[in-house]
DNA sequence: GTGAAAGCGCTAACAC
DNA sequence: GTGTTAGCGCTTTCAC
């Protein structure tokens, strides 16, 4: 013990790491870093796995398919212990992939019908038919939608498929030029709502599929003179920290992703654990009311 | 060949480590993830190591000493090939043990005086000393100061020390209540706004050490119904993307977090190539003029 | 070229 | 307890 003090001796990870055959190393894959959604999932994966001694080794993926399947067979090589996903295209390929390789696993932001990976995810339909609801109960009619990719089911498909479904539900329909898909940035969301402004007739409120894009419809709508909530109503998606930094201050959907990352955690731990675990974590969504919504009088 | 296929046979990257002594691992440490800033730093890293094969193993401290020695310890003991420091606290005691140990290191956002560690740093004093020169040159001349925490060296005392020498510089005094110091946080930016609101005289403008601080000043301003910049100009630093997505636009300083990234994991290519590298890279700034700056009447 | 063997720094399983 | 040894899965060396 003296000597280990006098000589500073410090264990080698990798040789321990090698005969006990865990690296407590967990990948984490994501799309996006410089995306808040994305930083804060993997804050909670962090705060929960590290209180465990566990470590990330982050994988960046720009969206790009390539990369997706290169990281996936790195995090194999690597002999990481588990795998978290974040939201990424999820194809066939994955799956077999991650079939083959009994690692702990989960993915987050998608449901994965017919594979039996334990995922975490909103419920994305739902939280969207409440959020366009709560639109209608406030006396909007005519309610335009910004989703995300079409590509992306949960921002794409599924809050799209709600709002349809809210509208659809009180009877409402859907103008032409009502929908237009956005990319997930700032910018992508200020070009839609410009081309929702071309619609024949100007709808009094917009469900936009995450809080970036809705700042950036808020923005197109200042710079054109148009008030929010006064003129236009518009509603978020995710209550990233923005929503409450903007001015009007951004009525959404809470989705909290540092949320969504320590459930994530805590599922994976719990493989490690050989615990059993649910097949599907639905975490609870609800509403925050801020300042870009109003009321149309009746 | 035929068999590796059939069998679907892949290296195992921890035996191949403990041979060759490379992890092809780069230790990154950062306080705090869900900030915008260093999520943008480890981004900027990234895109240069992985196309060298490299990969992240992100350490996040939380701002807290003892996390940041335990990570230095763990760095150690999972043989990571190179560590980048992200603005944490610097002490000696890091200094130490980082000597101790031959890895490759940069350390960025932090000068260093007396250590031999390669730094990439932005010119904090001059950067802000441009800034608060931009805003006199505007006719402003009651100007107040809201920098980083005391305990950071380049948000709170380099760019505080640069507003003060350009104060100085030309004449113009500092009253009482012009300094109010924030934490990184957009609220703590709020409520230094709101102490400098009380200030005998009120400023005329004011240059706030970092962009998300000075979004929660605007936030303060606005919602006392006191305009910008018509009736108070603001200026922040760092350039993030919030600066373009509030209204009016934030003027601020071009001091892109990213580059940053870059400019540090190429540093740190160079040396685990045992190429020469300098000891200090300073990364140019510049002024971007957005909206939240008015020119005063002479 | 192809094949066998040594050894990286640890842990676990033995003996004593 | 204290000491020795085998072996984790690779790379490298050296012999053939």
């Amino acid at each position: 013990m003296r000597i280990v003090e006098e000589t500073g001796f410090q264990p080698n990870a990798v040789a321990r790491s090698l005969v006990s055959k865990e690296t407590r190393l967990i990948g984490v894959m994501i799309p996006d870093i410089a995306n808040n959604f994305f930083s804060q999932l993997l804050y909670g994966i962090d705060s929960v796995i590290s209180e465990y001694d566990y470590s990330l080794f982050l994988a960046i993926t720009d969206e790009e398919v390539e990369k997706e399947l290169k990281y996936l067979r790195l995090f194999k090589e690597k002999q990481v212990d588990g795998i978290i996903v974040g939201s990424v295209h999820f194809l066939d390929e994955h799956g077999h992939y991650l079939k083959e390789n009994q690692v702990p696993l989960v993915v987050t932001g998608h449901d994965l019908p017919g594979y039996d990976i334990p995922t975490v995810n909103v419920n994305n339909v739902q939280a969207a038919f409440d959020a366009t609801s709560y639109l209608i109960s406030q006396g909007h009619r005519r309610i335009a939608c910004i989703p995300g990719p079409l590509w992306d089911p949960p921002c794409g498909l599924d809050r799209l498929g709600g709002y349809r479904k809210a509208m659809r539900a009180h009877g409402l329909s859907i103008p032409d030029g009502y929908v237009a898909e956005g990319d997930f940035t700032a910018k992508s969301g200020y070009e839609a709502m410009a081309r929702i402004m071309q619609a024949a007739e100007r709808p009094t409120a917009v469900f936009v599929a995450t809080d970036l894009m809705a700042v950036g419809a808020m923005n197109y709508l200042h710079d054109q003179g148009i008030r929010v909530p006064e003129d236009i109503s518009v509603m978020g998606f995710d209550n990233l920290e923005i929503a409450s930094l903007t001015r009007p201050m951004l009525t959404t959907v809470h989705n909290d992703p540092y949320m969504y990352g320590q459930a994530a955690g805590q599922n994976l731990l719990k493989q490690l654990r050989s615990e059993p675990v649910e097949r599907i974590s639905t975490v609870p969504h609800s509403l925050v009311i801020r300042q870009s919504v109003s009321a149309l009088p009746t």
